[in-house]
DNA sequence: TATACTAAGTTCAAAAAATCAACCTTGTTA
DNA sequence: TAACAAGGTTGATTTTTTGAACTTAGTATA
């Protein structure tokens, strides 16, 4: 049996779905445009094409992703991110920022298409209207 | 030796620094408040001591943590987040809201303090001075 | 004084997960 | 007809994680 966190909290339950070794760079290259099996297996040097098989289909059974048939005969498969997988796009963003910040060697960064500067994470009240500082991390219900 | 991704992107090598199981709960309790060994190991149920131990070591030897001796005698830790850990806050943020939205069973929400209304993720041009949504991730230089 | 208990680990065997290499099936191209 | 590619599967090996017992140093309790 799968091992997962047994913790009441978000970050866990979440990282009991993305967090296994792996899983989170094959959603990474779906949203980047690479959708098929041997498109990612190039782009994830190292993986193996049973763990990549498993986690495709693990993310599918989660609702992270959508496979579709492209071809019948033989066939062939297209996979797309659901709107919960696209929603981790935060997430990468997040990262490739802490990546920015604090790698050695960073390879990328987030910027305003518009005016190419590089732009920060903020946290945005709909009530408010504004941008703010003073968050808390509450138990929800 | 330890399994890591050789792949130029931050997302890996990011990942190559927390992404082992346990490694982001434990930099998450410390932010929390949970910082010795016994309240950490209380708080993630389920984690043996030697992989505690083990990665309090390796997150310290990755910059992210510093351990300070608050008893001599017996030896005793007291673990806290560097600069880069605690910037990793925004990934937390990322992640909890991803699971606000996601989750089945979710347990905590993300706040502004003074009017207790639940904040989105924006992304902020300093150079436009405001929020930004056309963004792009680019080669670095 | 002996006994139990806590913090903060270490050690080692067993179980689980990931890697590696080979193989398979269906179809296409030279 | 032979070679090649996509998209996997199978099984052995290696690496990681778990689990349980043990250690060391000090505190509190009877």
């Amino acid at each position: 049996m799968k091992a997962t966190y047994d913790l009441p909290c978000n970050i866990a339950q979440t990282l009991n779905i993305i967090g296994d070794r792996w899983t989170l760079l094959i959603v990474h290259e779906i949203l980047t445009g690479r959708k098929t099996f041997s498109e990612m297996k190039k782009g994830l040097n190292g993986i193996s094409s049973n763990l990549l098989s498993d986690r495709l289909k693990y993310l599918e059974s989660s609702g992270l992703i959508s496979a579709s048939l492209y071809s019948d005969h033989p066939p062939r498969y297209e996979y797309n991110l659901t709107e919960s997988g696209q929603d981790l796009e935060d997430v990468f963003n997040a990262i490739i920022l802490w990546g920015r910040a604090n790698l050695d060697k960073c390879y990328k960064k987030l910027i305003h298409e518009k005016c190419r500067t590089e732009v920060n994470i903020a946290y945005y009240c709909p009530h408010c209207d504004e941008n703010v500082d003073e968050l808390s991390v509450v138990e929800v219900d």
